[in-house]
RNA sequence: GGGCAAGUGGCGAAGUGGUAACGCAGCGGACUGCAAAUCCGCGAUGCACCGGUUCAAAUCCGGUCUUGCCCUCCA
């Protein structure tokens, strides 16, 4: 099945196909880290993550590089408020950044260079632009002069006619053009700098992307990403600059952008001030449920936040784990081989996985469309739970090897979205008094049942418990039962009870 | 002013020529002592509006309205 992905150089669906077979190269534009990142660039980052994870499934080999900007103005202001040094602050947001994003599963690159580790290569790459006369010096800076570069606008969409018509181009008198980009920036006293051929200064923003970018994925690489507010100037100026200096077009060959996250229908920055902090967010949401928010939607469509989205993502996410906790409970650690005949029915269950599989990588397949492999999905579930609560169902070991099957599939769709639960939460030893307190307080009622002393071990006590309820179910003294049940709720543990016993969860 | 998107049931969101996925909420039913979970069924006669092309349009074309984004640091 033929992958397809939206090019902004093409405006246009395309295969996607890469220059060497089996291999996919991309590059994806990280976070300048002066604070902690929010939802936005979380965005970023969980799509583009998943994209990665997906061509992995389709048995790519993914190389991943993602850069950190660790110099720039906005480092050095807010190092400048602080009073602390700028390179110190950038050191300690990467380490935040890592923080976040390991925690929303974005797997790490495998190289995730930064800008102040690539300055001679920058200051090569600004060397050859000037000789080449596609850049020139004005004082301590140098400027890219972007009408020598006759494709500029091509990814943007724009001529450079119709960019000066808009007339929001800062004018500065030193350049020749009021288009011209910075390639080198001339320090002004107390900033950090680095020795050029044109003074003490430091990269301009947009350099850096070009020099890693070529250095780690070569000429033409595949994949360049980022948000779409890069688009333009950010990943145009890179276009210029990288095509001027190797003299190979394209640059890299898909550009991918996603679209924003919104708060009331407006972009979510810093600069506006409406942005949510993914470490806040943390606080009260799994970062699966964060992973299944940014990913409801397709990848280049807004995406409004609230409260309530999350609410929703919430439930819509619980229903596709508790589908992987039913396979648990059902298969445990059975490993039955396929023994026996399958039943009809076990057979056709069988072939209505494999069509959701195909359902889900044909939405993929379409430029990644997340929120069609979401339909995909609960389509499985629906299946799966459908087969294991059946009245007739029997867990045969040709029924559970059909069943292993299921899970394996599930979990690997589950996996490419990221989705996969995060460690079972385990009954902690926080909750042995909470329990001992809950048979304490029906000691009276159940005395006969009650083993000498009681045990430490939380699960133990839960066990014991749910021992003790299905005895009063079974004495149909259902207002013990229920006040268990009531009073394990309270402490965050769900009991559900099936045809084939209690089952209990945490909230 | 220029460039680019988008407008689908109560909400979110797929669908780009053959008559509307999926999720949340709601209603009815099954199961259950009850609950939860799960399953089944119901719900847009219509896809911003007006024209046009076509045997056939949410989907193509033209126009109108509305919203958002980019043109400035920004994922």
């Amino acid at each position: 099945m033929a992958l397809k992905v939206y090019n902004t150089l093409s405006k246009k669906k395309e295969e996607l196909v890469p220059a060497e077979d089996q291999q996919v190269k991309m590059y994806v534009c990280g976070p300048t880290t002066y604070n902690f990142i929010h939802l936005g660039n979380a965005r970023a980052l969980v799509v583009f993550d998943t994209i990665r994870r997906y061509l992995e499934y389709k048995g790519y080999r993914v190389t991943y590089v993602q850069n950190f900007t660790d110099i720039d103005d906005k480092i050095i202001n807010r190092a400048r408020e602080e009073g602390t040094d700028p390179l110190e602050l950038a050191e300690r947001y990467i380490n935040e950044y890592f923080r976040d994003a390991d925690a929303l599963r974005v797997k790490r690159a495998d190289i995730h260079p930064r800008a102040t580790e690539h300055i001679d290569d920058m200051i090569q790459m600004v060397k050859v632009l000037v000789e080449k006369g596609f850049a020139y010096q004005a004082g301590g800076d140098v400027y890219f002069s972007v009408r020598k570069f006759k494709d500029y606008g091509k990814l943007s969409g724009r001529t450079p006619e119709e960019m000066l018509s808009g007339a929001r181009v800062d004018v500065d008198e030193r350049k020749q053009d009021p288009l011209d980009f910075v390639l080198w920036k001339a320090a002004k006293a107390g900033e950090p700098f680095w020795n050029s051929p044109w003074g003490p200064g430091r990269p301009g923003w947009h350099l850096e992307c070009s020099v890693m970018s070529l250095k780690y994925l070569g000429e033409g690489f595949d994949i360049h990403g980022g948000g779409s507010d890069l688009i333009f100037p950010h990943h145009e100026n890179e276009i210029a600059q990288s095509e001027a200096y190797t003299g190979t077009v394209p640059f890299a060959r898909y550009w991918i952008h996603n679209g924003f996250v919104t708060v009331d229908q407006e972009k979510m920055s810093k600069s506006l001030g409406n942005f949510f902090i993914v470490r806040d967010l943390l606080q009260e949401w799994a970062p699966e449920i964060l992973r299944y928010f940014l990913l409801s939607t397709h990848y280049r469509s807004p995406l409004d936040f609230s409260p309530e989205s999350l609410k929703t993502a919430r439930k819509g996410y619980n229903r596709l784990a508790n589908t992987l906790e039913l396979l648990d409970d059902t298969i445990g650690d059975r490993e039955d081989t396929a023994v026996g005949r399958l039943s009809k029915e076990a057979e056709e269950f069988r072939d209505r996985i494999a069509a959701c599989v195909a359902e889900f990588e044909e939405a993929m397949d379409d430029d990644f469309n997340t929120a069609l492999a979401f339909a995909a999905l609960y389509n499985m579930g629906r299946e799966i739970n459908s087969f294991i609560n059946d009245r007739a169902f029997v867990p045969t070991p040709a029924v559970v090897h059909v069943l292993v099957l299921a899970r394996c599939y599930y979990q690997k769709l589950m996996d490419v979205l990221g989705l996969l639960p995060g460690e079972k939460r385990e009954l902690g030893p926080e909750y042995k008094d909470m329990l001992q307190e809950i048979i304490d307080s029906v000691r009276e009622q159940v005395q006969d049942l009650l083993p000498g002393e009681l045990p430490d071990d939380p699960s133990e006590l839960l066990d014991l418990l749910i021992t003790l309820r299905s005895e009063a179910r079974g004495r149909k003294d259902y207002q013990l039962a229920d006040q268990l049940r009531e009073a394990l709720k309270r402490i965050g543990i769900i009991l559900e009870d099936t045809p084939r016993g209690t089952r209990w969860r945490l909230v």
